[in-house]
DNA sequence: TCATGAAACTTCAAGCTTGAAATAATTGCC
DNA sequence: GGCAATTATTTCAAGCTTGAAGTTTCATGA
């Protein structure tokens, strides 16, 4: 989160450039957090779940969603979990592979997500408010060279 | 962590820089927690407060340590408190304000500090490395001037 | 066939995180 | 002085997160 022992040298402005990225994300992501808690009653890491899963109406797989969301196989099985109990997504078990099961929205999911993302845009537009349209640009354009190029996933 | 509903129009700029934004710094995150792990047997909240001590010499409290991580205060409570549990840090009681407690570095945290930095900064270099040391300072100002001009904060 | 290994998940312990409630100490006002 | 409000911190429940270990199912080659 901040610096190291000195504050000069080589190397020091991509440190300086990843402490600004964690705290500028963590900011927004602390308030995004903290609006759909108060206005939904539900949390970040079920949004990006229902998120993936709106992409992909025809369904994903547990690891399919592990991969896409970055985070770990156990860590999405206690998200799924949650979201079943609150019958916004099924588990349908497949024929093909008993290993498997599709995970998909319900209607009642699908319908829920979409006027949460509504109101989730408008957030992350008034948060990145004083980014114009166009350096928005030029910077996811950073964004996402660095990252496709350091780990070769994209 | 992923998009909404529709993909273009107003604000969609914006949209696609926070999702970049966020996947940038979770995959940076993800891997540097895990070569802390692996090298130095400790964690990133760990690294976070014992860099923000290491600042300090004359110490923290316990909300001035929570208020510049942007983290909680019951949070920071448990990760000082391990911390100390592993001689790492001390809590000095104040004669001034018997509420409050100074928060150190040990002898023993700052050494141990030191060697962690020096690796966590060359490899925020290796991952950052497709930036380029100029690029990276012109990101940095973006950043830093979008989210000073948000909260007011900085 | 059927054993061996790989793949898809789940379970679990430990730690991180928040927000709310509880404690304790201080400050300010009468 | 004494009491109300404020401040600093801890405690707690619920949920998120990882990595490792365990389970079930599938694929494959002798």
């Amino acid at each position: 989160m901040v610096a190291g022992p000195s504050s000069a040298g080589p190397g020091k402005d991509r440190l300086r450039l990843w402490i600004r990225l964690l705290r500028a994300s963590r900011t927004i992501e602390a308030e995004l957090r903290e609006r759909l808690k108060k206005e939904f009653d539900t949390t970040l890491p079920r949004f990006d779940v229902m998120a993936a899963l709106y992409r992909s109406p025809e369904g994903m797989l547990m690891s399919d969603l592990s991969r896409f969301l970055l985070v770990s196989n156990g860590n999405v099985t206690g998200i799924v979990d949650r979201l079943v109990s609150e019958g916004l997504v099924t588990r349908a078990r497949r024929n093909g592979d008993r290993r498997t099961s599709m995970v998909r929205l319900t209607e009642e999911g699908s319908q829920s997500f979409a006027a949460i993302a509504s109101a989730h845009e408008s957030w992350v537009g008034e948060l990145l408010g004083t980014v114009s349209e166009d350096e928005a640009r030029r910077l996811t354009g950073m964004l996402k060279s660095f990252r496709s190029n350091w780990e070769g996933r994209e």
